[in-house]
DNA sequence: CTCATAAACGATACAATGTATCACTTTGTA
DNA sequence: TACAAAGTGATACATTGTATCGTTTATGAG
């Protein structure tokens, strides 16, 4: 039983985006228009890994309006290609959706942000989901850990 | 295997808190003074079942300071006797943590809140704790679904 | 290629949800 | 009762977005 962690549910939908990776290809597909600035914000979360927050994309790229970063940021959200993902002072990162269903782990004292995956969990809800009353539609489930590196560091 | 739904963390901290009922005297037990603008917040966030935002409690409670409002909800988050959870839209609600480790499901279409409790789901991600790298401190999950009453409603 | 049109953009105002400040009030206690 | 610490209210500000609207740009028809 390993793991990697993964916010599930952008816009609640649990079908695994397809596996292209390139985003602004299927931006294209779904009728968006390719602009500068598109390709600005879409690169630039690309070669993110770490999550970031739109004020923090926004202030990198000066030469795309901070409207269009948000406008961005919520059009990739829609299309599943982003997580929001929840920090424990109630902030939150974006991160790039993959496309394998996974969750993820953050940091509650540096904010790292790991990836898992376990196909027990995923049994596991699925048989809550059929005992409830109602439909489900999607679920979302974090870790919070001290990290490896934060239990090293001499600081408290 | 059955359910009903709840956040974990209200700030990362596993331990459910104490099974009594009266807030206020747990505020006490802690230090915190009793004050006329406390006794009114905490009596009417008990009356409150299914959830509620900050503002509401404000609009609701027009003797109260609105700053008062929220300190005293940041108080009781911090003491682990509100549960914050995040909503579909982005938005969130406030609910009154029980002494049970519980997760919450949210109805997408209403908004509805309930509780599930599940004992593999803890008992998995105890599991996977033991594996990842670092000291788990906490989880969140929650379930979205289209609750009954929206499945049987009439509108789209 | 060029032009018309819809889409997208930027600047900016505004909205929602909280937090910080600071003078004033209340609580708990010596 | 009086005092110090804790708490409060009013208000300003911070953060994270969304709405508006006049301007610019991408795209596809001709």
């Amino acid at each position: 039983m390993f793991s990697s962690y993964r916010l599930l549910i952008p816009n609640f939908n649990t079908a695994p985006r397809p596996p292209s990776s390139d985003l602004l290809a299927i931006l294209e597909d779904q009728g968006y228009r390719s602009t500068y600035q598109r390709r600005t914000v879409v690169g630039m979360l690309e070669r993110k890994g770490d999550g970031f927050t739109a004020e923090e994309v926004a202030e990198e790229l000066p030469k795309v309006g901070r409207a269009t970063v948000y406008r961005t940021i919520k059009l990739l959200l829609k299309a599943g290609m982003l997580c929001k993902l929840p920090l424990p002072n109630g902030a939150h990162k974006y991160i790039m959706a993959r496309a394998e269903h996974h969750h993820h782990t953050v940091c509650v004292r540096c904010g790292a942000v790991g990836e898992f995956r376990n196909s027990t969990v995923e049994r596991v809800l699925r048989a809550i989901g059929s005992d409830m009353p109602g439909e489900i539609v999607g679920h979302r489930m974090e870790l919070y850990l001290i990290c490896r590196d934060c239990l090293n560091a001499p600081a408290e």
